[in-house]
DNA sequence: TCAAAAGTGTTTACTATACACCCATGC
DNA sequence: GCATGGGTGTATAGTAAACACTTTTGA
């Protein structure tokens, strides 16, 4: 009887009846590069990269953006985001660390259309970019971020790696709380990243940095094997401040182990590679 | 020119070629209740609840589930979240922790809903609950979770508060990490919980007990002025496990001040009431 | 007087931090 | 030899946990 009425209730109901948004995921995909090396006696330093694309069609043509798509019927907003990276790096196996929502109205003049944003922190030393449909190219940018601790004001500097022409982009945001708490950006000055992709790439900054020692993201930003200082270095660029190699070492020893291989080749003592244990 | 071209674009563009889901905020709701006292001497104990509504239109018709609705082309999701719980609850200026997205095709039997859900921790001693347009009426549920350490699955328990015929709701699940590396929560038994919200519910959960301490949340399950014991007691009871009270205090006592009013009419030496510093 | 919370003090263990020191390597 | 990372030891400071103890109240 109820199933009766329940399935006879489910056919009168239709859903076109709604107003609906179009739902999009953007994807944060950060990254280590090493930078060229000078002195032989050192290691090389690494600088912290995001993955934009160039867009070749309206709206912000020609602007770099996140990449990402529109949510498809028989997927989830997970492997949507799967799929999108996949797209654009070859990758089917990485980490995604959650944003959160952004659904401002206005923030995309094309219409109504809301993105769940996501983080993937991936090794990518051997992956291929390339673009998508949307996409003229794909392109790693080394991202630099800069608080003003009494002002409140974040600022972050992109600039292309590995391009002919140097490309720079530039923003500003204030952080606020917004009506229920939550941090929330305001972008003040804004050089070439489209739509709202500024407070997402801050977000998810914030997001990397939150996770990073209690979710071990470090990992995800190396091969399967490491030295200690190779992991040391992640921390450092992602903190933005030097830790000491003994503390750092005892700190994350239990959290590791041994794979009995031994670096060879550098100028100095070689290392131990680990592998990470998984918690 | 390029202006121009861009406008042409946009005039062109039809949203309404793609196919678009519902989109939804459901908010977790949660309160803690004093239980009557039968020792004038002791504290009242609590217990956490969350606020549940029961549905009187089909799908699910008769069945308990969290209070939510659909995002209006006006507004943000935060803002969609807080206008379901203050139709719900009168409250406008709650907290709200975004807890995750909900996608999973086929979640929702009236067609594709995906649902952004939210926790949001209240005060509701002196809150007058009501049902919206798609309730009958709205109560709260004394909510009980355990976990077996072994298998992996937790079970929760769900008995409502001040109503004449006593309802109780079953449901358990298995937490697993799904593909990319986030826990998920696959439900094996269900007893009376409507759509997937044995999941949602589960998720925020976890979510209110991993930001209780870091992001002060404890503070808004309570009064502007409390007690350190009532402070403690609502630690106790979303930690599940005591605490000693005077390492509590001095652990916590940096983050409150003193209110300098004492309170009066406990059979026990009476206590100081302070107020959140806010961080 | 008594049970229970309010509040202070103290001991022990653990963790974070800083730094001194030796080792191993390629140039 | 020497610069640099690899790795160990150790001293100090701060925090967390456990517990003993005194104070204050209403019944």
């Amino acid at each position: 009887m109820a199933a009766n009425e329940e399935m006879n209730y489910l056919e009168k109901y239709n859903i076109e009846d709604y107003d609906r948004p179009s739902v999009t995921s953007d994807i944060v995909v950060f990254s280590i590069f090493e930078d060229e090396n000078e002195n032989r006696r050192k290691m090389a330093e690494g600088k912290l990269s995001i993955l934009l694309i160039r867009r070749n069609v309206h709206p912000y043509k020609d602007s770099w953006a996140l990449p990402g798509g529109f949510l498809r019927k028989d997927e989830t907003m997970e492997q949507c985001a799967i799929r999108e990276l996949c797209e654009e790096t070859g990758l089917d196996n990485a980490r995604l660390i959650q944003i959160g929502t952004f659904s401002k109205p206005g923030r995309d003049m094309r219409g109504w259309i809301i993105s769940n944003a996501y983080l993937a922190p991936i090794y990518g030393e051997n992956v291929k970019v390339r673009g998508g449909d949307d996409a003229a190219e794909a392109a790693w940018f080394e991202l630099q971020v800069e608080y003003d601790d009494n002002k409140h004001i974040y600022s972050i500097n992109l600039s292309s790696r590995d391009r002919d022409d140097e490309v720079r982009l530039k923003a500003k945001a204030i952080v606020k709380k917004n009506s229920c708490g939550m941090d929330e950006y305001e972008v003040t000055d804004n050089d070439g990243i489209a739509f709202d992709h500024t407070e997402i790439i801050l977000s998810a900054y914030a997001t990397l940095r939150n996770h990073l020692e209690s979710d071990g993201l470090a990992y995800e930003l190396l091969p399967e094997q490491f030295t200690i200082m190779q992991l040391q270095k992640v921390h450092e660029v992602i903190l933005d401040r030097p830790l000491l190699a003994a503390n750092f070492r005892r700190k994350i020893i239990s959290e590791i182990e041994e794979t009995g291989i031994i670096e060879e080749g550098k100028a100095f003592r070689p290392a131990m590679l680990y592998r990470y244990k998984g918690l």
